[in-house]
DNA sequence: ATAAATTATGTAAGCGGTTACAACATGAGT
DNA sequence: ACTCATGTTGTAACCGCTTACATAATTTAT
């Protein structure tokens, strides 16, 4: 069933079904019922291939992320999701496993594909390994936002977490409490870590105090190991910024591990959410950010550039220090 | 750029160059390399686009999935994407919500997209409500298979964890330990929580043993509910099969908050996993499941379809006992 | 009533590829 | 040298739809 069938049925020309399915010019309002009707008693569908080959543009967007089973990208993907359906796009999904080399492929997909737009978590750190795969897609004339990982001196657009600022806030939260703060931070060759590890000195510079920082690498395993010989020499601080979540499941679990109690014998900052936590009555504070948000305004700024604009946007998404719940409500 | 303009600077027609790129019929490898040259040389890549219309076919195929961001999908996808990756096929990832309305438009957007197939999260729990959604598929030719969830007295090709097994099996551990068991159920119109009540009651039954079942609705908020409605009655069993994660996690968020010792005071088992479990300390035992193998078998069943193979396959994916580390590692 | 403007429709040329078919070149067999 | 099979290439139709342009039908203005 094509699109001739149903001119044919409807004893018009090509031309005319077409123009009632895209709506485009004016079809007398006779033809256009008549011509629904056949549609709608064949149940034809027009092929969205043929229409994009004629209209020389597609229907779909790509989204490239490094790791498909965490939920992080998964309410990433769910913002994205939710902007895009309304506009009646479609998400072709690739996984770059993180990898550069994945990476430039998945993007050679992208371009055979002719996606309308691509929103991607870029996998380098610097802009000199990734810049060659970006230009592709210029190339192609296909615009693109990066979002969560920042690429140190890069033009692109992109949308992502505030990382300096957030850490400040963070360890000068902490400092209301405290004054003897250590960090655990990600490795610093990511952007991330070296802006985390920023907002916390800058913080703890402020006090005229002393930084303690251990380095992991964003993995709970890390977290695990450095609070475990942390407490072997005995050097448990009042307070413990850990740069991200899977760390500090991690720490979680040396510190119940040792019988530590959180929050009475240390409290536990968290850079990102950890569920989990209140769940299993551990008290920690973090800083919780609107996850979602960072796929839709990606595809705010993806709609602006569709839409002709030039210009480079940059959103960075806020954090809002979360403390957890105080255990007075168990009895109540 | 392309075809034309290629075969235009490699001087031979767009047929040839066609050739060389589908390596297709026999090319003189002269020809072939000089080919290949242009064609890296000015960077081009087919439009899969018109590939496509001309080939009459798709790379993509649709994943429909009620819920972006969990995890479990996420699994799931992943395991889709890591067998089709090596077909050379592409993931168009859409959103069922839950709703059957929804389902039913993203049923039609697939059959514009004119997907190779279909790999469905179903959301309707008999066949009477979706019968129509999968016969649109089915008058498109479109393959699919049905995952995770069963519908009843369907004859759809599907993949799904044992449900009724699993139960019985986990039921048949606990009765190795205690013979005072109960069960959090979900609710009673999916076929999930009949099959795995059934299992449960099996298993008692073969002991002569009372069932005591509550119901749930599969959330956190209704295994917490539930539980704390036990303990002010005071009718602790000796263990709980909770029928799965989420309300497991209400379950243990009920029995922490006050104070009840989890595996000392009363054995815990979900019918699948609680990872962070043994993270924060808390010793249950679960099923595991092979999560990402249901969309790998998804995809094996897929590639038998689209191969002409018309027979239904039905693919049951077991689940293992796991029993929590005992805390002995502790003092390690 | 007639010209001009507007609306409704059809014709046919693309969109960027693939592929059946035909034509030509090459090498083997006799 | 001639025939035939095989390998290599080109021509052009086609995939299913859109759309510029042309034409026919209708409405509006005068």
């Amino acid at each position: 069933m094509k699109i001739k069938d149903i001119a044919q049925l409807a004893g018009v020309s090509t031309a005319t079904v077409s123009r009632v399915i895209n709506n485009s010019s004016s079809v007398k309002e006779e033809t256009r019922k008549m011509v629904l009707e056949v549609i709608k008693a064949k149940n034809y569908r027009p092929n969205i291939t043929a229409q994009n080959l004629a209209k020389k543009e597609t229907n779909t967007i790509g989204v490239v992320i490094p790791d498909l089973d965490n939920p992080f990208f998964g309410k990433i993907i769910k913002g994205i999701y939710e902007k895009i359906e309304e506009e009646n796009l479609n998400i072709i999904l690739l996984n770059s496993y993180g990898s550069l080399k994945k990476e430039k492929r998945v993007i050679e997909t992208l371009i055979e594909q002719r996606v309308k737009g691509v929103i991607i978590v870029p996998v380098a750190k610097d802009r000199f390994s990734s810049y060659k795969h970006f230009n592709r897609l210029d190339e192609f004339k296909i615009p693109y936002v990066l979002i969560d990982r920042e690429i140190e001196g890069d033009n692109f657009s992109k949308v992502y977490l505030e990382n300096r600022n957030g850490a400040y806030k963070a360890t000068k939260y902490l400092l209301t409490k405290v004054d003897d703060i250590a960090m655990i931070s990600g490795p610093i060759r990511t952007t991330t870590a070296t802006k985390r590890l920023e907002g916390y000195s800058l913080a703890m510079g402020e006090e005229n105090l002393e930084e303690k920082i251990y380095y992991g690498d964003y993995r709970i395993e890390s977290g695990y190991k450095i609070i475990t010989q942390i407490i072997r020499e005995k050097k448990l601080p009042k307070a413990l910024f850990v740069a991200n979540n899977m760390m500090t499941l991690g720490v979680i679990k040396g510190l119940i591990e040792n019988n530590i109690k959180i929050s009475e014998n240390i409290l536990i900052f968290s850079f990102d959410e950890v569920e989990m936590a209140e769940i299993f009555g551990v008290k920690i504070d973090y800083l919780e950010f609107d996850v979602k948000s960072v796929g839709e305004k990606a595809v705010d700024i993806l709609k602006d550039k569709l839409n002709g604009d030039r210009s480079r946007k940059i959103v960075k998404i806020p954090g809002k220090i979360k403390k957890q719940r105080d255990v007075a409500s168990r009895g109540a």
